[in-house]
DNA sequence: CGAACGGTTCAGCGTGGGTTAAGCTTGGGT
DNA sequence: ACCCAAGCTTAACCCACGCTGAACCGTTCG
């Protein structure tokens, strides 16, 4: 779960993704539109937070621009004052959600996950897949009932996997989605995850393709 | 579009409704949760909006009732009261958004047609060849719906034939998508493929047309 | 400061699956 | 009818992809 985060106020933008981090989401950071912008057509995110004010580049604009080029990223806007016509401007634009400053971290945190739930076309707030079962709204995953501890990189490939689950993730995506910055295609640390992931939860649940990458499924083959 | 209301406060619920149909959407009023519940789930609505103060049956109840039988239906929530537990009460049963009251009419209006806009568009274009399908989106083959396990190059090999069905796709095209760079003529590893595909998903459905290529056909020769 | 935790690297191993080769079948031309 | 080329099929081979255990750090605790 990957989120791009263009927030010029540093200090602010550096509390978030703290948060967000705690939160087992890796999290890049633009702090401007332009750089903004073009991250987000780079890279390959789950969600943006997106603050309306922003240097060179106003956020409106940045988002409209995605939109122009059909980027369907999920979008949350960041507003500073309360106006009214910046929300209304911010949806006109194609933000799907918004929030205005102040805020609590905790309901950045909760829209995000709604956004991403959505978007990934699960209305259903928590996914059972054979005897794993993952709460989408908190981020608890859960084996035969009881939680389960997984470390931070455990927990964001399984979410991939289970937002996806019985389709396969391409190794590369998985990556892309796990690992903050750019993903070095040189190393199996991915592999070990997995591995360390499979002695958890059974060997079954993850399927292997080989050449693209991996399948979550309930375990019943 | 259509759009079901479960409001208790029936001068609120006019209200609401009347905005909602001078923007075009067609709405359906339930006054309490068990009339909502029964409506949502008989009724085919692009989206609901539920108060979470409803007699009979609380609102959050109704939503996860809704959730529990696999409804994807996009849910916005009002909250009467401005508390931070309520909200999250709502995202735990599966809600996509919120708003509390009091509220401004368009804002409500701008958030359902986010929400609609984003939970449209999971369209899966597949192909159907006899008992063989083929899901664009995900890339996965069923036969006779169940899932169908294909190496690599045998899953190459079968996209470009069932992208040209009932049409010869010849042999040297076949090596050009499937191999890579420059295809080598000097080798039958191609028939390999075709020979262990034929094996998989019936003789019949793979007609070779000597001289030109191969041919893919729904088996009812 | 040491211990525990978590992520990465490395080396060794097993195996999936792509290739090759050899023998067989089919079809079309004369 | 005969023959040869095109294609089918089976079996063997072998490489590289992925799995795993252990060692190696960087961080975060007590």
């Amino acid at each position: 779960m990957k989120i791009l985060l263009v927030e010029d106020d540093g200090l602010l933008a550096r509390e978030i993704a703290n948060a967000l981090r705690q939160e087992n989401f890796a999290v890049d950071i633009a702090a401007d539109g332009e750089d903004g912008q073009h991250l987000g057509e780079t890279e390959s995110y789950d969600a943006a937070v997106l603050d309306l004010g922003l240097p060179k580049v106003a956020g409106a604009a940045v988002l409209r621009a995605w939109r122009k080029n059909g980027h369907q990223l999920p979008v949350l806007i960041l507003t500073a004052r309360d106006g009214w016509t910046e929300k209304v401007d911010g949806f006109k634009a194609g933000a799907d959600d918004y929030l205005t400053k102040p805020f609590r971290i905790e309901e950045l945190i909760m829209r995000l996950r709604a956004l991403v739930r959505r978007s990934a076309g699960h209305a259903a707030p928590t996914i059972i897949c054979g005897a794993l079962s993952f709460d989408a709204q908190t981020g608890v995953f859960e084996l035969d009932g009881l939680p389960l501890k997984l470390t931070a990189l455990e927990w964001r490939v399984l979410e991939c996997l289970v937002m996806r689950k019985d389709v396969v993730v391409d190794r590369l995506d998985l990556m892309e989605k796990v690992y903050e910055g750019d993903a070095g295609t040189d190393s199996n640390s991915l592999e070990v995850i997995v591995a360390r992931l499979r002695r958890k939860i059974g060997h079954e649940m993850i399927e292997t393709v080989r050449g693209r990458g991996y399948k979550l499924t309930d375990g019943a083959a």
